[in-house]
DNA sequence: ACGTATTTGTTCGTATGTATT
DNA sequence: CAATACATACGAACAAATACG
């Protein structure tokens, strides 16, 4: 375990107080500070100087960021699942786990490549040496989706080694080739596949898919450009409103028919 | 204007004091009481005879739902655009109308007509009659999505005679049938259009489309059953996310290929 | 152009309630 | 029962942005 870095808050600059507190102890977050138990807010009062309502402030913020739960009585404690990816694909996967269905991963290809699309994306040259993970995701045997990932092959050599039918590819990246994944973006379109595709999806040839690319950023540069596709005859985004309760709830992914 | 019915707080409730006073600011703004402006923290303070702190943590949550925005030595303001439909078709049209795009819409079929499964979704018999608005909607002059709406005839009869080439399906409804939208959900899926409504968007046969169920609840039943086909080729949905900013979450249309 | 009043933003302090250990 | 930790609620003060005479 890292030893505690505490930057020490700045009282005469403009930024708010709580804003600092956050800023550091999202950094405490990322650095994997805190296992699963978080401070008490009267810890983060000693330790950082500052009233009990501005701690609170903050550790609010962070809660309502969903990276934080507080349990009354008990302490304040880290979500493990957002330790996760974010994004619509990752989102796809821990649903699909969370139905109790068991996921399987066929590796069809785990090779050095080049490819002038990919490279674009990831901002290097066009015949610049990739690693290219080619991957089949099955739900309790049947197939779920194809999912592409290329990433440079400078930084992500050491995953040609990796045991990539298991786990989740962000672990390996951050554990052999030290590139943490820290924002990006990810595109989602209908399509029609390709019968290549068709036949590794095991689906009919007159159905649509859900196309989700993907672009993985480490702080300074791309890292990670994906192509998913996703059996959309089987998988659909739902989303739910309501003014009462908060609208615009967070999408979600279903199987079957039924929507609550 | 409706005159201000203020319901008095229960300090004796096991229900926290921000939460009766959110509850009752949610329902005031569901009557429209305020157009604009919102009261400012001291009005909250006197009227409800609540501490600055409580009335700031009640409105500090309706701002993060997205109800209001505060502006610093203005005041606090209802966000006009949280008044309109919630979801991802009416984040699609407010998207293209956010370009500058022009929006029109060509009228297809206005009737009364059965249809069994629109009628299963909306909770009737299936030989009960029903409204059918049949849409297509162009953006600069190109089409963008056809639009299938079904509602019970029975309360939404008045709107065979709406003009409904403009304006806002939930707008007509609200004024010609008193029925208010207030929640529901989408299921977003690829689809492969029909010849037919290949030729409605004006696109290769080839391409694939997202195809939006939508139903709209009117609080104790289902009004409005909808399904709309968005041209893939030419919108997506796009996510980005960044655990040092916030993760954002909240999905939005884009057109084009660059993603910031 | 300036000063004052208003309004939200931030920060402190204090006390009490409630759930968990 | 007692200690701990979060939840709620009150009060007070000053800062920063805005509006208005």
């Amino acid at each position: 375990m890292a030893k505690a870095r505490v930057v020490p808050l700045d009282r005469s600059s403009p930024v708010p107080l709580w804003a600092q507190l956050e800023a550091d102890l999202r950094r405490r977050l990322a650095d994997g500070e805190f296992s699963r138990q978080f401070p008490t807010d009267r810890e983060l009062v000693e330790t950082y100087e500052v009233s009990r309502h501005t701690a609170r402030d903050a550790v609010d913020r962070l809660c309502a960021a969903g990276l934080l739960e507080r349990r009354r009585g008990r302490g304040t404690f880290v979500r493990p699942e957002f330790e996760q990816p974010a994004g619509a694909l990752y989102a796809l996967f821990r649903s699909v786990e969370a139905s109790g269905a068991e996921q399987t991963i066929e590796l069809r290809a785990l090779t050095e490549c080049t490819n002038a699309d990919a490279a674009a994306h990831l901002e290097v040259a066009p015949d610049e040496p990739l690693v290219l993970i080619d991957r089949t995701r099955l739900a309790d045997g049947e197939p779920l989706a194809i999912d592409c990932v290329w990433l440079p092959a400078s930084v992500a050599r050491p995953l040609l080694d990796a045991d990539l039918a298991h786990g989740v590819l962000y672990h390996e990246l951050a554990q052999r080739c030290g590139v943490h994944v820290t924002g990006g973006w990810e595109r989602i379109r209908p399509s029609i596949p390709t019968p290549c595709d068709c036949e590794a999806l095991q689906m009919p040839a007159d159905t649509a898919v859900f196309t989700i690319e993907r672009l993985g950023r480490a702080d300074d540069r791309p890292v990670e450009w994906r192509v998913s596709m996703v059996r959309g005859d089987r998988y659909s985004f739902v989303t739910t409103w309501d003014p009462r309760t908060g609208v615009d709830r967070i999408p979600t992914w279903q199987t079957g028919t039924a929507v609550g």
